[in-house]
DNA sequence: GAGGATGGTCAGGGAACCTTACTAGTTCTC
DNA sequence: GAGAACTAGTAAGGTTCCCTGACCATCCTC
């Protein structure tokens, strides 16, 4: 039911998925098998590793649901899965070689698609758009 | 794997998801049974009317996949498929009672989110991300 | 050290979405 | 204006995603 002014929230859909179908067409394009929710969920896994319960509220999703796509995360080598030296029932979940490959081949693409918008909006504007993104991620992510 | 600075595609998506997480809650609160897809493509049905193929090409979605989320919103009233005057193939897809209901009922939470947004930015800052969001919908949406 | 909170897994099921294959109607082309 | 090529939509069947409910192991608190 479209309205004649674009809500707020399709005007920020449209470049989201843009840059998601793009980051996931050259990982695609350079032979990783990963899927959408995988991708989704990878991209939020830490360096220096994170907890499955974070992944699962970062992504708003259940435990059981992020724990899932971790496996077949896992058995990819895109993900390995360390005890959490700090609390022995938690584990760590890394980057593992295959990830951060995927992490390598990701960055420029991210990289470009931003510079192609840059190119279309100016500089500054685009400038004031990460900013005010940036501060209203203050009031919409719980995490951040 | 997060990188130090957020990528834009990531800033985008937490006001995004945000928004529908308000407009989705609003709606199951007050008794409308839609799930998140539903309510994706509900979103995108024209008051006058559109065809399954075009829905299906906005969503990113095959057009099974859309013809059967239809059928769900029509089963539940949301929608009603009507033929089209113009294309013997065709059928249109209006919004029916229940479907009108909800789009009445989401039009002040949306309003509300986005005030609650221009509170936090300001209303020159929100105003120019409305307008740097519309401009680069130009080159992010195939359909804009 | 008992009780509650937290991190994670197992089992089962439903919703979403895809591929392949098909029918009906429209448009193009000669 | 007749056949070819295309477009709108449906049918069948399978995979992926993600949920609820139940459970165990390990903290943390008093």
């Amino acid at each position: 039911m479209t309205e004649p002014a674009q809500n707020t929230g399709l005007l920020l859909f449209y470049p989201y998925r843009a840059m998601e179908t793009r980051v996931l067409a050259a990982l695609t394009e350079a032979g990783h098998e990963v899927t959408l929710a995988q991708a989704r969920l990878l991209q939020r896994v830490a360096r220096e590793g994170s907890r499955l319960t974070d992944l699962a509220a970062q992504a708003q999703m259940t435990k059981q649901s992020a724990g899932s796509l971790v496996d077949q995360l896992e058995a990819r080598g895109y993900v390995e899965r360390v005890p959490d030296p700090r609390d022995g029932r938690a584990r760590l979940i890394r980057p593992a070689r295959r990830g951060l490959e995927a992490a390598d081949l990701a960055a420029p693409v991210v990289a470009a698609v931003e510079a192609e918008w840059t190119a279309h909006l100016g500089e500054e504007t685009m400038a004031a758009l990460r900013a005010a993104l940036t501060r209203l991620r203050e009031v919409t992510d719980p995490w951040a």
